[in-house]
DNA sequence: GTAGTAGCCTAGCCCTCTTAGGCAAGCGAT
DNA sequence: ATCGCTTGCCTAAGAGGGCTAGGCTACTAC
């Protein structure tokens, strides 16, 4: 009997495309033993339980996230890298909603700051040098980008915006001009 | 044999409940069943399938959101409108998680359409009013503004913002203050 | 009081998750 | 080469959940 050849890695990248086609609560391991012609009982040896997976799925998609995000913002400042960022961002989630679905699984703490999400971080704080913030307001203002971001993402995914006609495209351009504007210029207390 | 008296109302309620106890994701047609000391297929005499029920579950919390921020907002305008819709939204959120998780599915656009969503929108719109914008920026503002409430407590919620001490509510009163700069200052192309 | 229907039930199928225990392929050491 | 050990797969089996088909019963309308 010839083995599958079965890693945890396969096992990731695989469940990983599977979200992106059938959704990250459809990513079950039955399904993902098909996939590699292999028995569910069997994946049970490469894996804790079917939540591992998607915890997997989530890191994956954390670490290609921050790889591009870093690409993106190589040699940019200021608005510049704030659009790149954003776009990255965006793109990504688009182009693999189930990865990003994933990503909004909590992680227990220490999983999570083992993750590339500390990535993230830096990499958000860093945009902020080019607008001369400091604490708090720099952590206010990270918290305000993040969340705009996701949740545009987030609600364009989930068709909150179909209901007016006006093309997404152009409103996240504006949200990122306004965005920009208001770094720019920090409300002070 | 006496009858338990389920109706779809009933079971839209104690669905929500469940929800905002153990996560949308674990609210189950058999679990709901066994509160009702009931059989579970006598469920699907009220109820098409499981996703109906959680489609219902959205709606009740669409109809209790809209309440809560039509009320907060009665009488007040302008930056005070704002912080109004916001905080609403955002206690609503944290009192009700599955039921806020549960607003997220996608409805397919007739239900969507029928939906107290709409209310939501034109409640948005309505605090606009008090910043003066007027197309597309209106729509952009009203995007914006939802992405930010949306995304911030949807990260807040995943614990997205755990690893800075920095409090959320902290956090939440700067990022309306400014979002209400951006909103009175709303950049020109 | 009888017909009809609304509200529940049992039986049963399929799927998923997960554990327990077995067998066989390949590797390292003798 | 072969003996054993580990690795990677297997079968078996139980617990749930989703859902359908078909049946019984209590209430309702006439």
């Amino acid at each position: 009997m010839a083995r599958a050849g079965v890693t945890v890695e396969r096992l990731t990248l695989a469940a990983a495309e599977l979200a992106d086609e059938v959704g990250v609560e459809n990513v079950t391991v039955a399904a993902l033993a098909r996939q590699f012609g292999v028995k569910d009982a069997s994946l049970y040896f490469h894996l804790r339980n079917a939540h591992e997976l998607r915890v997997r799925i989530a890191l994956l998609a954390l670490a290609e996230l921050a790889d591009r995000v870093a690409a993106a913002l190589a040699g940019r400042a200021g608005k510049d890298a704030l659009v790149a960022f954003a776009n990255a961002y965006r793109d990504y989630a688009r182009e693999h909603p189930g990865r990003y679905a994933a990503m909004q699984i909590d992680l227990d703490p220490e999983t999570a700051a083992a993750s590339a999400g500390v990535r993230h971080a830096e990499m958000t704080r860093a945009i902020l040098r080019g607008y001369r913030l400091s604490e708090p307001d720099q952590t206010d203002a990270v918290r305000m980008m993040h969340s705009t971001f996701h949740g545009f993402v987030s609600l364009e995914k989930t068709g909150g915006f179909r209901h007016t006609p006006r093309p997404t495209d152009d409103s996240w351009s504006r949200t990122l001009d306004a965005l920009d504007a208001v770094l720019t210029n920090w409300p002070s207390r």
